[in-house]
DNA sequence: TAGATTGTTAATCGATTAACAATC
DNA sequence: TAGATTGTTAATCGATTAACAATC
């Protein structure tokens, strides 16, 4: 498995450097980079290296050419579909922010819940009855989930997904879901990046 | 700054020992926690010893010793105010959250808007004018803060936190903040974990 | 040319793992 | 006692940083 910091960081550059182009700058030195995402210039080559980014000893290195860099290498236009369980209040938040992520290459496609009043098959992106999960994933050969359930649907879900082979999920329900063979699971607990940001910050003193 | 990485290990140490209590355990070895959470018995045990958690040679450790001490270290009884600004659909979703969150010594005490139509001061967890925010800031000693602002708002929002000094901020904005001397910034991005996932899921061919 | 920056190699740092003595 | 597990030290691993030769 490789280094999750660096594509995290080849995110961030990605962030920064749009907002350089936007006021207008063309070119960049690792130092300019380093300086605004706040770690070292050698990082930033090193990074650029890994990934086969360029530059040159004069003018550093050209904005344009990275974005369309980064952009083939996270495979842009390979528009992968989406689905969301659980239409709460975030997996719904998360529907509804379907604009922002298909500037990414994801398109958020459908929705499932067990709660009737959440069933809507005519809308833009329908939410279906979570009986349905399984066949839809088949026919549509959905490779991503969200999973946004309340921690007792939790397991069942996830394995459902599972028994599926889906490629990957990304979980927000606290149950610290493990990779299998097919599927990796990354999760995402927002409980407790607010306890640690608690934690961390009481004891700065 | 301390290894954040240990501090979520601790997190994830209590959800799944929680688990283990659920189904009757008394007390566990060093290894049963790593299988759980496919991490080394080494490793759990330089954590524990980290955070000065004991066990014995013969029985291990006891469960409900080791969720007191976890729950003593990230200060579960001194209750944090924490306030929510932007209440679109991601915040009001961790603005109704606050039932889980006040179960692990954090309390949601009011959301900032600038839409009048989001705007209550009578409800439960009220939600005030943005301009209201360095005032209530400083009247009620807050020391942590949500921001769940769309990005053009997002620099004025973190600008104004950190002139509050503020303690810990969690940014749920695309705006990678940066810390300063007397606030921590961590930042959550989802649609980068959406990516991440999407992109490591599709080279482990 | 002199100066500055990349690309890359070597050094450092820190986290994880392995190993094992102590001990229940 | 023999066996098993903790607590801790030493070894390993990998990521970041520092340094610098190449080069524009």
């Amino acid at each position: 498995m490789q280094n999750q910091e660096r594509i995290s960081r080849l995110l961030t550059y990605k962030n920064v450097l749009v907002q350089f182009q936007n006021i207008g700058l063309i070119k960049v030195f690792s130092d300019n980079i380093g300086d605004a995402l706040n770690i070292s210039a050698s990082l930033v080559r090193k990074d650029f290296g890994f990934f086969g980014i360029t530059g040159s000893q004069k003018g550093g290195y050209d904005i344009d050419s990275i974005l369309t860099r980064i952009d083939a290498i996270l495979g842009k236009d390979n528009i992968q579909n989406v689905i969301i369980i659980g239409i709460g209040r975030l997996g719904s938040a998360l529907l509804h922010h379907h604009d922002v992520f298909s500037g990414e290459g994801v398109n958020i496609c459908a929705g499932f819940d067990t709660d009737p009043e959440k069933l809507n098959s005519e809308s833009a992106i329908p939410v279906f009855p979570v009986n349905q999960l399984s066949d839809y994933v088949e026919e549509n050969k959905i490779k991503f989930a969200i999973v946004t359930v309340p921690e007792s649907a939790a397991r069942h879900i996830i394995d459902v997904l599972k028994a599926e082979h889906i490629k990957g999920i990304l979980n927000f329900t606290s149950l610290k879901a493990k990779n299998t063979e097919t599927t990796l699971i990354h999760n995402v607990n927002i409980e407790h990046e607010l306890t640690r940001l608690v934690y961390t910050a009481n004891r700065q003193d």
